[in-house]
DNA sequence: CGCAGAGCATGCGAAAACGCATGCCATGGA
DNA sequence: TCCATGGCATGCGTTTTCGCATGCTCTGCG
């Protein structure tokens, strides 16, 4: 008679992944659970939730209702959660934090080696990803991210700002120090403009010979001698083989910022963690800019 | 890892009901389930919720969290619950009325029986009680009330005013008039304050004899011939062996309303059932006033 | 001091929930 | 037309969860 409320639950992962293997992949059950579930709620509520098609379950008007509430329920654990680790005083477990996959593998790891060394009893969970995982929903503790802004409900540090420049293979530096006009090649983000209209007119030689959606593989192709990438500047300087090149003058990029839920931000984990690396960001600015 | 939501849902009881035989008896289940779910919420979230003393379990500041956002969640399932109650368009299924006990008896039970022709497939489920049921937490679909206003968060309807006055035996009744200034017993009910200054002073023979604290019984007594009882207008004249006595002239008292949850209030079921009541209770009306 | 009752822990057998394998059906491309 | 794929239903054996019975501890009372 009384609904279950982990079937709510299941219904909103239904909803939300339209078929059964989607919502199960997202509970981490079995499809037929999901499906048992459901049947179980529908029973209980006398009420049709999903129709069953052939292309999957279709939530009905009800099904609809129950998502919505429970999605309501699932922003409270959320808020539970969150809560829960903040208020969390313990030096010992886990903590999870996210950063890109190069800022962790050229910066953060001696960082990440220290707090480690300092708080044993911390588990770190290092998420490398360029994604923005859902600090909200607690996908990650912490977050060192790129952007002009913390974000709206986020709480957040500046650590640094950075710029970026050209770097190439030392080849390509001399071939270029030798003969600004002739031909060398560039590597473009994929999603990027056309090179500066500078560029051009300086370097009228410069040709735009790839483009790539990856900057860890643009950085690869660049060591092995591609072309000419403009990346961040630590980057560049931490990247064996490449050196500065004049073609773009370096010009300031998006701020590294440290930011978290505000829930989450005062946790003893949280706060230890940036008590580490606030200074060690603050040592290593000279890294970031020209 | 990530917790169960009926194990939050097992916190909040076990919060409400300070023992784990209290929730347990909330939630349908045996009281070892109650202590293994918490057991596993707490394994799961690495926290102590609750400390196990002698005389029970005492939530930690971690617990008092847990169940404070599972309130939250509670109240999701309870609007959701409504919603879908008002949202449901059959004229079959249960419904959930509540109504004192006295006025079902004397009043209610033909609408009821008419009710139950014109829907036959609507299974009508009455809670004859004078608790006021939490309509919030739909533990009945509409209730029919005696009071001074429906209810802040309530809609309502009401049905009809009413009068007390004061009902005996026809002895009694004959004694009043041969000697109004003779003795005469009076049943009181607990709660209230003395005879009026009015009747002591007309009848200076009334004297109270019993104070009772349930009206059912106070009716008994006056059909026993115990003594006069003020009692609504349409009770005294329901109860065979009972006549009306000049002693206590006819006053006005709360009106009878019903009243539901706006979610539920258009619920198909309900409106069927005011459909019944409304017309029933106009009709019925000169039985509750003087 | 002994006893009764309330409240909880633990162990065991029963019941429910679950995962897996199989089969059906619709769709879409070769 | 045939086949591959995605998605779901169903049956079966296993795992998990549950309820019940027993025993322990603490408190209050005569």
């Amino acid at each position: 008679m009384e609904p279950q409320w982990d079937d709510l639950r299941t219904v909103l992962a239904l909803v939300r992944g339209k078929t059964l293997a989607a919502a199960a992949e997202a509970l981490g059950v079995n499809y037929t659970t999901v499906a048992r579930r459901v049947s179980r709620l529908e029973t209980a509520l006398g009420l049709t939730l999903f129709e069953r098609l052939a292309d999957g379950y279709q939530p009905t008007e009800a099904g609809l209702r129950v998502a919505e509430r429970a999605a309501a329920m699932a922003a409270e654990t959320d808020s539970l959660l969150r809560q829960l680790a903040g208020a969390d005083a313990r030096l010992s477990g886990p903590l999870t934090i996210t950063a890109p996959q190069l800022l962790i593998a050229h910066v953060l790891a001696p960082s990440l080696k220290r707090f480690r060394e300092t708080y044993p009893d911390v588990s770190l969970q290092v998420r490398a990803t360029n994604d923005l995982l859902d600090l909200t929903r607690r996908e990650a503790d912490v977050a060192i991210r790129v952007s002009r802004a913390p974000g709206d409900t986020l709480k957040g540090l500046r650590l640094t700002e950075q710029h970026t420049a050209s770097f190439a293979t030392k080849d390509w530096a001399d071939r270029i120090r030798d003969d600004p006009k002739g031909p060398h090649d560039w590597i473009l983000f994929a999603d990027h403009s056309d090179l500066p209209k500078s560029v051009q007119s300086a370097y009228p030689g410069a040709r735009v010979r790839y483009r790539f959606d990856d900057m860890i593989a643009m950085a690869g192709a660049a060591q092995a001698g591609l072309g000419i990438v403009r990346m961040p500047m630590f980057l560049g300087r931490a990247l064996p083989g490449l050196v500065q090149v004049p073609c773009l003058p370096p010009q300031s990029y998006a701020d590294i910022w440290i930011v978290a839920h505000p829930d989450v931000w005062t946790g003893a984990r949280v706060k230890a963690f940036r008590d580490i690396l606030v200074p060690d960001m603050k040592t290593a600015r000279p890294l970031f800019v020209a």
